[in-house]
DNA sequence: GTAAGAAAAATTTTT
DNA sequence: TTTTTCTTAC
């Protein structure tokens, strides 16, 4: 075969496919043909001698991966592409870890817990150690631990660092050490991981073993990164362990794009690709296909007022295109009578089809008021967000008790059915039968098999209920290994009476239960079909559980295929493209959301944020804002979003008719703020050691590999508890100690004489035995 | 142990 | 406003 698909590619983007002789970064500008580059390239791999096999391409939904792999396929053919690594990091990972699970302390079957167990499992640690969940949000110490993980910063590591401690205590959580450590031993003792525990791992089984990573290192010969403007520490790490030896690295990105910062994400990876890989090449996509020169303009003036960026120029040869335009209106009910009224127009005078028209939103709160509009107008729509299929109640159920068949130690699955359907087993005899397991170092699970070895404290008729419970999950467990998933599942939700819990009333809710069980144990059914005809014999209950796992499925309803538009936040629309984008709720502390007031590197994000939801457009874009907004339950004026005037006017349609002056932006302009930037002390977890010797090309040189995937990477005897003594502060017990630039600090609390952070190089310490 | 009513909070969320 | 969590009465 030849390369006759390298004609359909511009100069630059044939110029990043043909590079394969080391590290490279392709900045590639929105609608520049990013995945066209990337898929090409692969295909290109693959004509030039790597075996699908040997190429491993990571993305960030597994929708990417689908749709990357069928257009692979349908350069190279279906039977090629078939044998390609691709998925998200977090599923191939997963996989290797279940492979090489011995080595790290689990079972190949481990339980992957999703946000919501972990949240759960923090509350829980939280009301176990008296602490209160007024001062300790599950939330905030949940982001606070998946922060951690995300750095590679294991519990033990944590407790000795002592910006961590620091930074806890400043926002009146001295105690997120110790549940962070409680957390990670609960984990590992139910046999789970957590999303973020998938890239940890990883890590740390590299650490751990040198073979296992050589294995890898040797069988994939060449990486593909997409999104990598989001990638995080942790997925930096793999990804550079793995190519150690021939850096055959391919990440592909927009740092202008980088929207993700709360989940972890760290936009320095791409910022500093070319300090962190030294003979990397990069690439620049220019050239955008999507949108018209004026929106391409406007998105451009508008990234211009970053600090945190990578120098380009984006630019469309399309034509000229319509200005932006701006409008205002006095109310968010006005504002969706606004867009309905001009969708109509658009629909019916210039033709436009609905599906190609979106309405993008920082938050999801503001859908239903555009919802109704939509509805008054009767133009028909398609809401994005809100429950997934595997998100909806009744659906954790059955797949908690799939999950407990599997793995009986599985704590979070366990809490979630002990008493659903009810069975009479309340909150009192939980908690005693947690704080049995607690007491004896054990599982719940445990405690419940045996609790008269436990002495648990209950009466016997909630120990017949307990024993009932049971053995119903035990005569499932049995069978497991040998039988059939699909009828497991079937038979769990009959004798579980889940399904016939859906037949008390004939309630709309029960039958819609009722009719999403059903899909459930079909898609189970479909499951077990397809890896029939794959060649699997026996599909087991673990095979089908580690699959769904980490779906989170966006595109439900794929089978609608009647013309709708869009509504959706700015995040979901990210990749997606309309001829006509409105973007709606252009107002200070909605966009950019207050909450970013107080960081300036949040205050880009949004900013961004606003870039990515411009540069959805391709023909024509209208940005609202209104002056008044029911919000929280009380109406609340507003003022236009100070990204609106970070638009160059020249590409802006301003609004005429009303009183629209530039006096109602807030004081503070993009000057002042790139000053604040400069001098900000961000309050987040110091991570990365930073030196401060700037390198060639403005950016600060990041010493990565400073830090170590073990359990503890300071190697100091100072480590917090032990005591010393000083020349004149006398004896004092270790906080911790940190070091910067090479030199050790040791926090010391002496007591009376308060508590000290000393240089030790400087301060004479004697450690007292 | 459960269910109803009061009080409190309220981003974005690819895994 | 809605949604989630807490309290209180059965």
């Amino acid at each position: 075969m030849t390369f006759d698909f390298l004609n359909e590619l511009n100069d630059s983007q044939r110029a990043a496919v043909e590079y394969c002789d080391g590290a490279q970064l392709v900045i590639a500008g929105a609608g520049s043909g990013k995945t066209r580059v990337l898929t090409y390239k692969i295909a290109f791999l693959m004509e030039n001698g790597y075996s699908p096999a040997s190429i491993m391409a990571l993305t960030f939904t597994n929708k990417a991966a689908r749709e990357m792999k069928s257009r692979i396929a349908s350069l190279v053919g279906e039977k090629r592409a078939r044998y390609l690594m691709m998925g998200t990091f977090h599923s191939i990972f997963s996989r290797m870890l279940r492979r090489e699970s011995d080595t790290i302390g689990y079972t190949k079957n481990f339980t992957i817990y999703d946000s919501a167990d972990s949240k759960n499992l923090i509350k829980t640690i939280i009301k176990e150690l008296k602490l209160s969940d007024k001062e300790y949000k599950p939330a905030v110490v949940h982001s606070r631990i998946s922060f951690a993980k995300n750095n590679l910063i294991t519990a033990d590591v944590y407790a000795q660092n002592l910006q961590y401690l620091k930074f806890d205590s400043a926002i009146k959580m001295p105690l997120i050490s110790d549940i962070y450590k409680f957390y990670s031993a609960r984990c590992r003792q139910a046999d789970a991981m957590d999303f973020d525990d998938l890239l940890l791992n990883s890590n740390i089984l590299f650490k751990k073993s040198p073979e296992i990573l050589q294995k890898y290192q040797q069988f994939f010969r060449y990486i593909l990164v997409d999104e990598y403007q989001d990638t995080n520490f942790a997925q930096y790490m793999i990804v550079k362990k793995l190519a150690e030896n021939h850096e055959h690295i391919c990440v592909v990105g927009d740092d202008s794009q980088s929207i993700y910062s709360f989940r972890g994400a760290n936009i320095d990876n791409i910022l500093q690709f070319r300090n962190n890989y030294k003979d990397a090449k990069i690439f620049k996509l220019e050239q955008n296909y999507r949108s018209t020169q004026n929106i391409v303009n406007a998105a451009n003036s508008l990234i211009a007022k970053n600090k945190d960026r990578i120098e380009k120029t984006v630019f469309s040869e399309k034509e000229k295109g319509n200005r932006v335009k701006i409008i205002s209106v006095h109310t968010d009910l006005e504002e969706g009578t606004f867009v309905a009224n001009n969708i109509k127009d658009l629909h019916r005078t210039q033709n436009i089809d609905y599906e190609n028209i979106a309405v993008l939103y920082r938050t999801n709160a503001q859908s239903r008021v555009l919802e109704e509009a939509m509805r008054k107008a009767a133009i028909p729509y398609r809401i994005y967000g809100g429950l997934s299929f595997y998100q909806r109640k009744e659906i954790k159920d059955v797949i908690a008790y799939c999950r407990i068949i599997c793995n009986q130690n599985d704590e979070e699955a366990l809490k979630r059915i002990i008493n659903f359907p009810v069975r009479g087993i309340g909150d009192t005899t939980i908690e005693k039968i947690s704080q049995c397991a607690v007491t004896h170092n054990t599982t719940m699970w445990e405690v419940i098999n045996d609790m008269l070895k436990y002495n648990l404290p209950v009466n016997a008729g909630t120990a017949a209920k307990l024993a009932k419970f049971r053995d119903l999950i035990l005569s499932f467990a049995q069978q497991v290994e040998s039988e059939n998933a699909y009828n497991i599942v079937n038979q769990t939700v009959i004798q579980t009476e889940l399904i016939t819990d859906t037949y008390s009333a004939p309630t709309p809710e029960n039958m819609s239960r009722r009719e999403n069980i059903e899909e459930f144990v079909k898609a189970v059914h479909e499951f077990c079909e397809q890896k029939a005809q794959e060649g699997v014999d026996n599909v087991i209950l673990s095979d089908f559980l580690s699959e769904i796992a980490l779906i989170t499925d966006q595109d439900e309803n794929i089978n609608d295929k009647n013309a709708k538009i869009t509504l959706m936040t700015v995040h979901a629309a990210k990749g997606l493209e309309f001829g006509v984008v409105f973007i709606v709720g252009m107002e200070e502390e909605l966009f950019p959301s207050a909450y970013s007031y107080s960081d300036p590197k949040q205050l880009e994000e949004e900013r961004r944020l606003f870039y990515v939801a411009l540069t959805r457009a391709e023909e024509q874009c209208f940005v609202s804002y209104a002056k008044s907004r029911f919000r929280n339950g009380q109406t609340n004026f507003s003022n236009p979003s100070r990204f609106i005037k970070d638009i160059d006017i020249q590409y802006v349609d301003l609004p005429k008719e009303d009183n629209y002056n530039k006096n109602m932006f807030i004081k503070t302009d993009w000057a002042t703020e790139r000053e604040n930037f400069d001098s900000f002390k961000h309050p987040q977890m110091p991570v990365f050691q930073k030196d401060k010797t700037t390198v060639k090309n403005k950016f600060t040189r990041v010493k990565y590999d400073v830090l170590q995937v073990d359990t503890v990477p300071i190697e100091t005897d100072y480590k917090a508890g032990i005591f010393v003594k000083h020349e004149v502060f006398g004896i004092g017990k270790v906080i911790g100690s940190t070091r910067e630039n090479g030199n050790e600090k040791v926090e010391i609390d002496f007591g009376e004489k308060g508590k000290k952070t000393l240089l030790l190089k400087f301060a004479k310490l004697q450690i007292l035995k």
